[in-house]
DNA sequence: CGATTTGTACGTTCACATTTT
DNA sequence: AAAAATGTGAACGTACAAATC
């Protein structure tokens, strides 16, 4: 190849390397990663052949790749063997939702919080369990006697979701995060793969950056994971296990079909693979198919997170583990949490084994209906996707928006909404979208005036 | 190197390679742990050199070194330049401290429970804050303002433990062992190390076993952590960073020296290591010396947990985090929990700044006090050390019984305590040692009779 | 369909530094 | 104090397989 080609074809990414600090693949990394996230390289673009980059720097090809792992594992960039190597759509997206000081007036449609209709129910029942004469057992280390009814109740709310378990598998979590990160944390190592929607909860994308584990999206002709990419990704990417929201998917909000289900349960089992699935949005609808943890028992952890389904403060989810990973994610939450506060977990099971729990899912389920409903009437169904029942909808933009450009444009207007950029995994370009929540709004009416401001939007 | 020396000084560990599996240092590496956890490889063995290794299968020497370095991020095994490989101690130690099942007639003295004092206050302010007009708040997700007093709160309580900090620099965690995690996940990369005391923390050990994170042994004369064994390993060890309890160190119960703690501050500043401080037992002591992050405050991660000082059932530890590692410590803690309970986070920072928290803590020492006098009545002070007011005690026995055989022994006798290879890092051979908790026993009596148990272990 | 492009990861070589003898 | 033993880790060479053309 001539030297001059360089000249020819510019490089899009020209490094200059001090070989002055070693060793080269780690100097290379760190100029990789300086060049993404202050913009000199942008999203979606793609990088030299590693070839040729060798061939640029006059080092070994390997001495590249490795350089390029490690931005890899830090959700950098995204690599396949035969396209090339391409810069993250969500490498400098700052996904974390945390805004420590987000100003006052504006109308909260990104973070999806729920009403607030159970915290009445939770009070009371908090104040008659401190009035109990062992009420100091609330304030100690949970002892193992305690937990066994709470498992009970567990399983009882996984029942519901069509999961049969038992007590011996459920262990708590603080919170559906914790439990994901818990989960990761045991079943991969550093630099193992595991295949996601392409685009997806933003807490795992950030969880799995943290830990090393690279994310696959399986890619699918329409929104829904389907069966034969996920086939695919298993004999092609080397993935280990599958995460996966079935129900109203975070942010697409599809719920997956039977069938689909059904396939992917039996390529888990095929392929030995470990599932994760989160069942955060399981009960906010009101008939649902059965959990693919009924179809793959054996593979599935299934993760019942309750700040959806009651209320966010209570910080707790269930999880029910196969036997095979039950040791291993115990210690996980140990080496994570030591245990769960015994009060809030007591206060949970409670309050599902109440009469009361039937009372405040049908009160979620009215109010996010009603507010649907006004969501229907500015934007229509056509192009924002979701459930009649669920707390986020997916708007679908016109050509003329990026996601990431209308939530500027948004929020510069008063309103907080969340783009397609925030979800993204990997290479996949960002959806023409953005994902708005139904319930955070503190009024209807608030909610109806962030719509006039979006309505406006795609009208201009 | 003649063939046959093979037969003449039979290897420590001759493994059998089965050529069908590839890679080889992965297979290599299975084996090895395999063979380690099914005891057909003990804790302490010197395992052969890696050349000798690569002879003997006929492999090149790096892939030999590659398996091993895959065992030694699990902790199974802990290598040192010139004096070779050896399995670690602690490579088959249950360090759990789970024991879902532990038959209800033991004394507990092995896990660290602190008294009950605290409850009843905790109950009384719990009530009245449930019956606040805006109790609501205490189930949603915890909002940014409410922070605000509440790390008021902390800043008060850290600046007893002579850490001078201010509210922008507080973050807060589910507990103490949430905070290590947490800053174990956000400033260590896999394959870094850390370096720690020869006998820690054992939720240290674990959650730096999950992480893939190498924790070093600081090797000194003494049990205390001299400046000189740090500089060292800094020197020597390629250490990221330091863990350390400088106030009653959890299991040896030493209380470092101001002169060490200035020494140390200045070594971590000049090699630009990060610090994890635990300052769990400061608050314990009556008297203390300031905090090592008083003398590197740009350094420190200073980690007040409240467990043992408040109450468990809190699960809320507070962080005092510089600058520069703030945003990254607190997306890991974000990834790992999303939040703290902001009913559990109120309830906390309201005990602290009443008028009960000195209460509390004076019963806490009181009772302490008095059951470490019962302890030096039958066990002396000379072999069984620790702190008037500590809350746990470092047990040394004589040469005859090792610390995990005496537990052992004790636990047949129905007293659990905990022995020296629980604790043990690295290829550091376990003390012959055991520690002692002396608030976990129910009452004074049930400490007593198992002090009586252990008296007779020790006298026959 | 076959050739080419491209990333992957294992095994290898080697220089080096420390510890032990 | 010199020599031998020993582990470390960067860089390299290479076979391979998937994607693209």
């Amino acid at each position: 190849m001539p030297v001059n080609s360089f000249e020819d074809y510019p490089m899009t990414w020209k490094p200059v390397l001090n070989r002055a600090d070693k060793p080269i693949y780690r100097a290379l990394a760190g100029q990789l990663e300086r060049d993404i996230r202050e913009g000199r390289l942008l999203p979606g673009t793609k990088l030299p052949p590693q070839r040729e980059l060798a061939d640029f720097l006059d080092v070994n090809l390997s001495t590249i790749s490795k350089a390029f792992k490690v931005a890899e594992l830090k959700g950098l960039l995204s690599a396949t063997v035969g396209s090339g190597t391409y810069v993250s759509f969500d490498a400098i997206s700052n996904a974390y939702l945390l805004e420590e000081q987000k100003p006052e007036s504006l109308i909260e449609m990104g973070a999806i919080l729920p009403d607030s209709v159970s915290y009445r129910p939770l009070r009371d029942l908090m104040q008659s369990m401190l009035q109990e004469d062992d009420y100091a057992k609330w304030f100690g280390y949970s002892r193992p006697g305690d937990s066994l009814w709470q498992k009970d109740a567990a399983v009882r709310l996984m029942k519901r979701a069509g999961v049969r378990t038992s007590r011996e598998h459920i262990l708590f979590s603080a919170g559906a995060q914790n439990a994901i990160a818990s989960a990761l944390a045991s079943l991969c190592r550093h630099g193992d793969r595991i295949g996601v929607d392409h685009h997806t909860y933003p807490g795992l994308k950030t969880a799995a950056a943290m830990l090393g584990i690279q994310l696959v999206p399986i890619r699918s002709e329409t929104d829904e994971m389907s069966p034969e990419a996920v086939l695919y990704a298993c004999k092609n990417e080397n993935i280990k296990g599958l995460y996966l929201i079935p129900d109203c998917q975070n942010p697409m909000t599809y719920t997956m079909s039977l069938e689909s289900r059904r396939a992917i349960a039996r390529i888990v089992q095929a392929h030995d693979l470990f599932m994760i699935e989160d069942g955060t949005y399981h009960l906010i609808g009101e008939t649902r198919l059965p959990a693919i943890a009924a179809y793959a028992p054996e593979h599935t952890i299934y993760i019942a997170g309750l700040s959806k389904v009651i209320a966010p403060g209570l910080r707790l989810a269930y999880l029910s583990v196969p036997l095979k990973f039950l040791d291993l994610i115990r210690k996980a939450l140990y080496n994570i949490n030591i245990s769960v506060s015994p009060l809030l977990a007591e206060l949970t099971a409670r309050i599902i084994v109440s009469n009361q729990f039937e009372q405040v899912l049908a009160l979620h389920r009215e109010e996010a209906k009603a507010r649907n409903r006004l969501i229907d009437r500015y934007l229509g169904r056509e192009n924002c996707l979701g459930e009649p029942e669920g707390i986020f909808r997916w708007l679908r933009l016109p050509e003329r928006y990026t996601g990431d450009r209308f939530e500027q444009i948004a929020a510069a207007q008063g309103v907080q909404v969340y783009g397609g950029g925030r979800f993204v995994v990997g290479s996949t370009a960002p959806a023409n979208a953005v994902r708005l929540a139904v319930c955070s709004p503190e009024s209807r009416e608030s909610l109806e005036q962030g719509l006039i401001v979006l309505k406006k939007m795609l009208d201009e």
